[in-house]
DNA sequence: GATCACGAAACAACAGGAGTTGCATAACTC
DNA sequence: GAGTTATGCAACTCCTGTTGTTTCGTGATC
């Protein structure tokens, strides 16, 4: 299956935006991600939905951050997306008959769980604005260097 | 997509193996799984190359098991299934030239690795030999109630 | 009113597991 | 050695969800 990038793209974009000035547009936006406009408008949706994000039609329009990146978690945005389906493995049947294949599902849907669990608890953890501030030390050696 | 239900599969036929005499065709596997032969082919050449299971052609053959399964760990088989891709998230470019990007993969990255080390971990810590005792368990608290 | 930009619907492209068919090949039975 | 059983392999189609694309509607600005 083609990975779902949605998480990365947005966080991406949060970023970007919070060292723009004024709205961006979704064609802006579109060039960043090397999409287009109706893939940004679809993605972004969600987190205009949950507060994240305010949109403005007509000239001068656009996308603006309603929040600042440290009141954002990368969960939040995840959240935000509907929460995407984190495995691309799984098991057969969620309640089988067959015993054996019972045992089965116990084990490996108790380790999925445990480690989807896991992956959340530690995206809850990281805000937006850790990642900003990653980018600047980036920036800085960069530019140093 | 359709989760990939390989691992769990595999696991649910090796037990039902393991309690089976003599060679077991792909077409009663088939029936096992609720599919057909040839997915079950496909799926069990893997195991076979590693050496957990045998195949014979002809009357009378079909497929053995050529350990015990106390041998074979659940990380065995998903290694043998060819180690199929773990999540259905994952980063938007994976050398991007944007550092703002490289900054949300080194964050989204980290995590998903970490997670997904942490489930082969625990994969390769439970031996299918542990299943068919759950199996056991669970078998004779149905009979016992 | 012309232009800009989002909103929404509809559809094709793509990827990978799963399902299916057909045929070749090997082993056993008679 | 002919018939039967069973795997091995190749070449499809089907399914599902993200991604990509086009089109049209609508609101805001100039």
């Amino acid at each position: 299956m083609r990975a779902d990038s949605r998480l990365s793209r947005m966080l991406h974009v949060l970023i970007h935006m919070d060292r723009h000035d004024g709205p961006v547009t979704s064609e802006l936006i579109a060039r960043m991600l090397n999409t287009n406009p109706v893939v940004v408008r679809r993605t972004m949706a969600g987190l205009r939905e949950r507060g994240y994000l305010t949109s403005v039609k007509g000239h001068g329009g656009g996308w603006a951050l309603a929040r600042s990146l440290d009141e954002i978690t990368l969960r939040d945005v995840y959240e935000a997306l509907g929460e995407p389906t984190v495995f691309a493995i799984g098991v057969a049947d969620d309640d089988p008959k067959c015993l054996v294949e019972q045992a089965v599902n116990a084990a490996v849907g108790e380790a999925l769980r445990e480690a989807e669990q896991r992956l959340l608890s530690r995206f809850g953890e990281i805000s937006i604005g850790e990642l900003a501030r990653d980018f600047d030390r980036r920036m800085a050696e960069c530019t140093a260097g």
